[in-house]
DNA sequence: GCGATTAGGACAAACGATTGTTCCAGGGTA
DNA sequence: TACCCTGGAACAATCGTTTGTCCTAATCGC
C-alpha cells in the first residue's frame, strides 16, 4: 500500500517537511552532521522518508555522479549452463557490492556483441564483464583503448591490454589427452570449437602437445568441427564415424559438443566406452547419470564469475591491471574412457 | 581508435559545428525536417556525429524522458537451465524491441527478491519480468497496486491483478500421472517443490486429480519434499526408500528434484525403470542420454520468455491487462517408466 | 515599399539528485 | 556598540538530453 502511484521524489519529501532537497539529500546521504543539520530535522527527514518509502531515482543519481552502480555482462548464450553459471556468480558478487547487472546475450554473433558493447557503454556502466564470442577482436582493441573498465572471461586475447580470467585450457586439454593416452589410446579425435578463437586454439594446442610428447603423430583428419555448439559435435562425429579415419576416443571441447557427440554415438548404436571413449570439457550435474557416466574436464566457472567482478574492482580502485589470470582445471574421472590393449590402437 | 577517452556529448558535437545542442538533438532524433533544419546542416550534423561515434547518454535521456528502454528481469537462479532458457528468450525479445535487460538473481530467497524489486524499480525500468520465488506474496500485492508494468512468469497468483504466463501445471502433472497409472502404477511418489508456492500446489493438484479420477487413494506419505532444489529431491527419495511406504514410481516436480532422485537411486544401486519408474518436470538436453533415457514433462519455456515480453508491451500499449496465460506442456516419452503387472502395485 | 510569411535555429526550462557556496539569526566577545 | 563566530539551512549550478517557445533575417505578396 506504500507503493505510490508516482514515485516519491526528493523534492516531494522536502516540501512536505518545509525543507529544501539539499537538506533532505544530505541527511539521507549520511552527511547530516557534517553539514550541521540539527538532530531534530534529521530525525524528521528520516521518518518521513521511511514512511513514504522513498528511494532516490538512480537515473538522476547516475547522471549527476556519472556512476551508475551497474556492471554490464555480455555472454554468448545465457541458456548455456556454462555461461549461466558464470552469470550467476557475477550477479551474486555484484549484488554483494551494491551493483546491478545489465545483461546482454550476444547469441554467439559478433555483430550482436559489438552492438551490445555500444549499448552497454551508452548506458554508462561502471564496468563490463565480457565473454567474447571470439571470432574477431577489432572491436575489443577499441575497447582496450577506451577508458571503459573491462574484464574478459573465458576467452583471452594475449595481444590486448585487457584483464582476463580464463581456464588453463592448454593444460586442461593436455591432461585429458594424456589420461587417454595412458589408457592406451593413440587415435584420439579432437572435436574442436570455433577455430578462430584463442580458447579453441589453446585446447587444441594442449591436445597436440600431449600427443607429440608421447610420440604420437598428429593426424589433422582427426581434428574436426568448427563451433562450440551441439550441432557441430553431432555432425563432426557422424562424419568421423563414416570416414576412413579410425579412432578409439574423442575429446570434446565443450559440453555442447559432447552432447552432439553423444547424440551421434547413440544414433549409430555405439557403446561408450567399449566402442568409443570420450572426455568432454565442462562438467555437468547430469554427467554422473549418463548411460555411461562421463569423464570431464571441470572448469572453475563459479569462481570465474566471482573473480571477474573482483578484478573489475581491483582495477578501478588501484590502477593495477592484472593480466590474464589462469585458473586450473580438474579432470573428473568417471567411466567414459576404456583401457585398451596397445595393439588395438 | 574512435573510442574517446571521455564520451562525446551532444554539446561537444554542437560546439564543433557552431550549433546548439537543440539542433543537433533534433537532427539525430529524426525531427530535422519537422523543425526546418536545413538539409546542409543536417548533413553536417550527421557526418560529425558519425565521425565522433556519438551516441546519446542513455542516462540523461532516461532522466529527461522518464523512459529507460530497460526491462528488469528477476529469476530465482540464473544458473538453473530452466530459468536460463527463459532469460535467453527474454533478452532476445527485448533486444528485438530495442530494450536492455537489468538482471537480478534472487537466489531463491524472498528477501533478495524484495530487494531486487526495489532496486530495479529505483532504476526506473519500463517493465518488469518476474519469476517469483513463491513463498510470500505481500510484496507482490504492493507491486500489483503500483504503476509498474509487471508480468509474472512461471508462477502465478490468482488473487493478484498481475499478468502472468505459466505452464498448465495442473494438466501437465495430471497427464504425467495418468501415463504412469495406465502403465500399471498405483503407488506413485510425488517429489514436490516449495509447498507454499502456487506452482507446486498446481502440480500436486494435478497429481492428486489423476489418482482420484482413477480411484486410487491419495497417500500423503508419498507426497514429500519441500523445495525445487536437487538436495530436496535427494533427501526425499532416500527417506522414501527407507520408509515403510512402498512405491513403484516417482513424479519429480522439477529438473533439479529429478537430479536429486537420480542421485539417490544411483547410490542405492537401484535400476530405472525396473526398480522404480520416474517422470520429471522440465526436459533437458541430457535426458535422452541418461542411463535410462528419462520421460519428462516439457514446458515451453522458450516461449514463456518471449511471451512475457510481449505481454509487457501489450499491456503498456493498450491498457488491456491479459490475465494468466496458460501454456500447455508436452509429455516426452522415453524409457524411464516401466509397464508393470497390476498385481505388483 | 510595407506588413506578413517562412525558413533556420537559438533560448531556456525540465527531468531528479548532489554539492560548493552563501545567507541569516542569535550568542558570545572585546 | 561593533564584531566575529557558529549553528542551521537555503541557493544555485551541474550532469546530458529533449522540447515548447521565441527570435531574426530574408522572402513574398500586392
Amino acid at each position: 500500500m506504500n507503493a505510490p502511484k508516482s514515485k516519491t521524489t526528493l523534492k516531494a519529501v522536502a516540501e512536505q517537511l518545509g525543507l529544501t532537497p539539499t537538506t533532505v539529500s544530505r541527511v539521507l546521504g549520511g552527511k547530516g552532521d557534517q553539514y550541521r543539520i540539527s538532530q531534530k530535522t534529521q530525525r524528521r527527514v528520516r521518518e518521513l522518508a521511511a514512511k513514504l518509502n522513498f528511494s532516490p531515482n538512480q537515473i538522476a543519481r547516475g547522471l549527476r555522479l556519472s556512476k551508475t552502480s551497474t556492471i554490464g555482462l555480455i555472454v554468448p548464450d545465457i541458456s548455456n549452463p556454462y555461461f549461466a553459471t558464470i552469470a550467476h556468480h557475477v550477479t551474486a558478487e555484484a549484488r554483494r557490492r551494491g551493483y546491478s547487472i545489465l545483461l546482454c546475450d550476444s547469441q554467439e554473433d559478433t555483430r550482436y556483441e559489438i552492438e551490445a558493447i555500444q549499448l552497454i557503454r551508452s548506458r554508462n556502466v561502471d564496468g563490463l564483464v565480457l565473454c567474447p564470442v571470439g571470432v574477431s577482436d577489432e572491436h575489443l582493441a577499441e575497447l582496450a583503448e577506451s577508458d571503459q573498465q573491462v574484464v574478459l572471461v573465458d576467452r583471452t586475447y594475449p595481444d590486448l591490454a585487457i584483464a582476463s580470467v580464463t581456464s588453463d585450457n592448454v593444460r586442461g586439454a593436455r591432461e585429458a589427452t594424456e589420461y587417454m593416452i595412458r589408457r592406451g589410446h593413440k587415435r584420439i579425435a579432437c572435436l574442436q570449437g570455433l577455430q578462430a578463437s584463442a580458447l579453441n586454439r589453446d585446447r587444441v594446442l594442449g591436445y597436440q602437445e600431449a600427443l607429440t610428447q608421447h610420440g604420437i603423430p598428429i593426424d589433422e583428419e582427426l581434428i574436426v568441427g568448427d563451433s562450440f555448439a551441439q550441432q557441430s559435435g553431432y555432425v563432426a562425429t557422424r562424419l568421423l564415424l563414416h570416414a576412413q579415419a579410425k579412432f578409439t576416443a574423442i575429446l570434446a571441447m565443450s559440453n555442447q559438443i559432447a552432447l552432439g557427440a553423444l547424440q551421434a554415438v547413440s544414433e549409430e548404436s555405439l557403446n561408450i566406452p567399449s566402442d568409443v571413449s570420450i572426455i568432454a570439457f565442462d562438467d555437468s550435474p547430469y554427467a554422473p547419470y549418463l548411460a555411461t557416466p562421463m569423464t570431464t574436464v571441470k572448469q572453475r566457472n563459479e569462481e570465474m564469475g566471482q573473480i571477474a567482478v573482483q578484478l573489475l574492482f581491483a582495477r578501478s580502485e588501484s590502477q593495477r591491471p592484472f593480466h590474464g589470470l589462469l585458473l586450473p582445471t580438474r579432470l573428473i574421472e568417471r567411466d567414459s574412457v576404456a583401457s585398451i590393449r596397445p595393439e588395438d590402437s
